[in-house]
DNA sequence: TTTTTTTATGCAACCGATTGCGGTTTCGAT
DNA sequence: ATCGAAACCGCAATCGGTTGCATAAAAAAA
């Protein structure tokens, strides 16, 4: 690359002036007379002079880029996040350096390592598989922004971007309890991630509150994605107690069950409840539609770059970490009503979370 | 960044050698002594030592860079293209940097210009509003990589991957004729775009083929948008002659087509046929389930970056600007099918393109 | 022992832009 | 005419790593 590109030497040879003097002529710096920065300006535009990029981060130590790490692309809630972080680092004059996981530890301490050297900050959504995080302490040695979006590290130290999981998840159980539906399943992943801990909580915490009796084997954390989600499906459905509704905790379950329901020939919400913590407007489109969430995606993007930005740009130090909890609503649709009513109420239940959390879970009946 | 890492000059004072020696063994030079490499790289480990990526960038000239603008982000197939371009990346040991140009062509240019001075590469699916191409002449010029896929510039040298469109808009109208439909409209974009020019020119190509008389007043050509294939979809559905049947040439359309339809109370189907340009594999999943294409956008993706690489990485610069075309398949589902067939056939139609292209589009019947 | 090769290492330039500091010129003030 | 202060500009170092070339030391050949 840079073949045949000039540099400031060559205006600087063309003008018989020195390289410094381009240099501060091109930033305007007091220093260089008027003249000399106008005659420099227009022999550099005229010599098609773009500044070498790669010299000027070396330089100036920094690249305007940030890094993004995300387990899947091809899944709906991350690319709404992805977007929303192009778009705010596009305004901002930064450009984003995607990896994915493939929902693989290896792989994520491997793209941890290798953005580390090129990147002003780094945005992570963990991997599934995610345990340890030692792969980030480097980023805090060389003060490097950290900004975790859905999946955080708790222990590390960065900002963090997360839903009201908790909430929402209780909600949303609460709903399916109000339904009618007795036996209801949770699909989700492991405890170490915090998005299904915060659920599951929920989800308890609404079984509790409401009188009905617990029951561990409904809750089945065999994976986020499409084919665990579906294999705790098939788990849950082949046991002698079946469940009347399943409450899936992500897009890609909520999809397998979907899915998997409707080769069974089962009517999804008449036969079986399904809710789903998703944001895909898919769910929308479905038939029977299917009970989500809203569309939070691009805000949860824009504000961890925001962040991320922020940091990089504040010389002051003192940026402890904030931890963001974005509220989201819950969109009731066919699947989780036990007769398709066609007047369609709103109604509106109070989050679980008396005075510690305002921002009540909104519900909409579609 | 980069704020307390160490640097060859640390290891070659702890050691008492020169930077050079260091920066040698590091490499394995073999004007090393086995000794002192290895003293060396214990010490390097010792150290934590990273090379500084932006100074070899600037000294080697190169990034290992790849950049990416593609019109939309919230889009399955962009999206399945950027993950098999991720994949290709990875693998080869490449960084991907993604810009998004919402439609616009000055967002591309812009685009364009920040990305020239740090990537390798650059891949391209260009705007719907493009129709300049000056913004890629820096790329040339600096001898860097170009690649077009899905949506190419025709007139500038760089290597194109798109699909087969002519033979598949052929075989996709021809099979709506065959179903019966008289009167078959088609929402697509400017014929600026090969793509839409392509799908255009196979769709008169069916419609003139098995006699049908063809009526411009059907060829919409609104735009690639949701909302634009709204308007579209409106246009010809307040025609007084309406189609009984859509080919819908994008993702986007399709869902505005789809959706509206569902508005109106309109069986998709038996009152009006409808078949999809578009991999998302969502229409599978509608009721009634969309005839589209089989998903080749990883394959599109990896090909476009594999293409790049091995440009950026050869050094015979006799590399001629190759164009490769992916076959692709129809997948019939219920929307084409006037009568909701419980049987299922599977057949073959072959490609219009008798001689000179003999990947014919195999259809499926689901 | 002397000369030629081989082996191993260091010096310094380079990639291109930025910037502290010092030097020269200009010009008004004394 | 002399001095001091702006106003302008260039030298050289720097960011960190790479590499051609020279050199020194060790080994081999004479």
């Amino acid at each position: 690359m840079k073949k045949n590109s000039t540099t400031i030497y060559d205006i600087a040879r063309a003008l018989e002036v020195s390289a410094s003097t381009v240099s501060r002529a091109l930033r305007n710096h007091q220093d260089i007379s008027a003249e000399v920065t106008e005659k420099v300006k227009k022999m550099a535009k005229k010599m098609k002079y773009k500044p070498n990029t790669l010299a000027q981060n070396l330089k100036e130590r920094k690249t305007k880029v940030i890094g993004v790490i995300i387990p899947e692309i091809i899944h709906h809630f991350n690319m709404s996040v992805l977007n929303g972080i192009e778009e705010v680092a596009f305004r901002k004059g930064y450009h984003i350096m995607v990896t994915k996981t493939n929902e693989s530890y290896q792989r994520e301490v491997m793209n941890a390592d290798s953005l580390a050297g090129q990147v002003d900050g780094l945005l992570v959504c963990l991997s599934q598989e995610t345990k340890k995080y030692d792969h980030f302490r480097t980023f805090k040695q060389q003060e490097i922004p950290l900004v975790f979006f859905e999946r955080v590290a708790e222990k590390v130290a960065g900002h963090r971007v997360v839903m009201n999981d908790e909430a929402i998840a209780f909600t949303l159980t609460e709903h399916l309890i109000k339904s009618g539906y007795q036996r209801i399943a949770i699909l989700t992943g492991g405890d170490h991630l915090n998005t299904c801990r915060s659920r599951i909580k929920g989800y308890r915490e609404a079984i509790s509150r409401y009188g009905m009796t617990p029951d561990e084997s409904l809750i089945v954390k065999t994976g986020m994605s499409f084919q665990e989600g579906r294999v705790g499906f098939q788990k849950v459905m082949s046991m002698e107690q079946k469940p009347d509704a399943i409450f899936a905790t992500g897009e890609q379950i909520a999809l397998a069950v979907y899915s998997e329901t409707k080769k069974m020939g089962l009517h999804i919400g008449s036969q079986l409840g399904l809710a789903a913590f998703s944001c895909d407007p898919l769910l929308a489109l479905l038939e029977p539609s299917v009970t989500g969430l809203g569309q939070k995606g691009f805000e949860m993007g824009s504000m961890a770059a925001q962040l991320c930005i922020n940091e990089i740009e504040n010389e002051n130090k003192s940026t402890k970490s904030r931890a963001e909890t974005l509220s989201n609503e819950l969109i009731i649709r066919k699947s989780s009503l036990k007769t398709s009513a066609d007047t369609l109420v709103v109604s509106s239940y109070s989050s679980f979370l008396s005075g510690k959390n305002s921002d009540e879970s909104l519900v909409y009946i579609y």
